[in-house]
DNA sequence: CGCGATATGTTCGCTGCAGTACAGACAGGT
DNA sequence: ACCTGTCTGTACTGCAGCGAACATATCGCG
């Protein structure tokens, strides 16, 4: 069991404080933690979970913009003071989280400076990392964008092996099908991973990193920067 | 002289208040107020100037991102608590603006709690904006884009001229020179805009509407609903 | 006026991805 | 063992945008 980077950056007694608070509940691959543009009722700090946010497109189609693992927190509106979010949150690795319910979260935050302080910071990070997706999507092709997406997965998973489909990768990275099918088996041909019926496998993370575009690497400095 | 809505929003004593500590400048176009990364010394809030904010990408080629005008302020970065940005800020319409340094901007978050609490609303705004813009370059034909790009800058620039090159608008949203000149070419065929060395007028300004994606709308709206 | 600089228009071949269809591979249930 | 549904591989057409080169048009200036 990992802890919460962003809880672990606090002084111990403000931790306790908020963990103390805190359900720890498991999330299961797949669940809807928010619809669109409804009511936040719980903010989530992922422990070994990790969580997609996606944008819906034209009522239809989904396109991942940012992925909360532990290093992150799910529910950052309320920090700003609004109690939805366009985006929708599901659950893309099963595992643990710490879930606090809206008034309390609110309540914790007033009680802790360093709290929002440090979620602010967060903020921060995050809307620079969807710049930098923005630009990466306008100007990389799809076997880079893949390379990055899988390093960010691998890096929330802390284990080298998830169960992802070219459909759902497809979903992620708002293209077809096929065009993940393309782009993996020119990963696979570079003996970068190896993926079976659902079952994709890192075989050389340094080599992804070197095939990968630069977006990955602007994205992890970052957070360094401004949160490590 | 338009006045800035976000202050706009202030209760009348904080207004005064803070606009006593500001400068009124005037910026003129072309003008960097801030590179990437670097130190920003000055937030803005436009009145009838306004400005782009760019993402560079693999240090040589730039993607505009956000547009901020008088309904919105330059400088968010600081509200939570950085004082530098990843984005470049580069002023693409004339006018005024008013100018405050970055010490006396945080000391003015701090005796003023409406404006943290409508400056974080904004950001809310301007985050989901950039999830829609980075759905709307996924999903969306160039034509579209530019229908996009020119309506909020009319809204910005609230008169039906501006001063714009085929290879500016290229830059500003990632693609070729020539790419614009076919876009901007439908649009002109269908009677919307007309244009001449640098100089654009929209003609219909509803028919641009009704072209362009569903993203211009989305972005409206979501202001309307949390700042109107 | 003539010149150079700038802005726009047109063309060509090429690539990446969309859209679609279909075939083979594998897994799990009965 | 068989069937069925899911996952992956392959093949095709079509289009949008890239990169590059070149042609034309317009402006400002000497």
């Amino acid at each position: 069991m990992q802890s919460n980077r962003l809880l672990a950056a606090l002084r111990r007694k403000d931790r306790d404080h908020l963990i103390a608070a805190c359900d720890e509940v498991e999330l299961t691959i797949g669940d809807v933690l928010w619809e669109p543009n409804k009511r936040i009722r719980h903010v989530y700090f992922p422990l070994d979970s990790f969580i997609s946010q996606l944008v819906p497109v034209d009522a239809r189609e989904n396109l991942e913009l940012a992925l909360v693992g532990n290093e992150g927190m799910l529910g950052t509106s309320l920090v700003l003071g609004v109690n939805s979010s366009m985006l929708q949150a599901r659950v893309q690795g099963s595992g643990a989280a710490l879930r606090l319910d809206a008034a309390s979260f609110r309540r914790e935050l007033e009680h802790i400076p360093a709290l929002r302080k440090q979620l602010n910071r967060y903020i921060y990070v995050l809307q620079n990392q969807l710049a930098t997706t923005a630009a990466c999507i306008n100007f990389h092709s799809l076997d880079l964008r893949l390379a990055r997406w899988l390093l960010m997965t691998h890096d929330r998973a802390d284990f080298g092996s998830f169960h992802l489909t070219h459909k759902f990768l497809a979903q992620m990275l708002g293209v077809r099908r096929v065009g993940i099918t393309n782009a993996a088996g020119l990963l696979q041909k570079r003996k970068l991973l190896s993926y079976s019926r659902g079952h994709i496998t890192i075989l050389n993370r340094a080599g992804l990193e070197k095939v990968s575009c630069g977006c990955y690497q602007v994205s992890k400095d970052m957070y360094e920067r401004v949160l490590g």
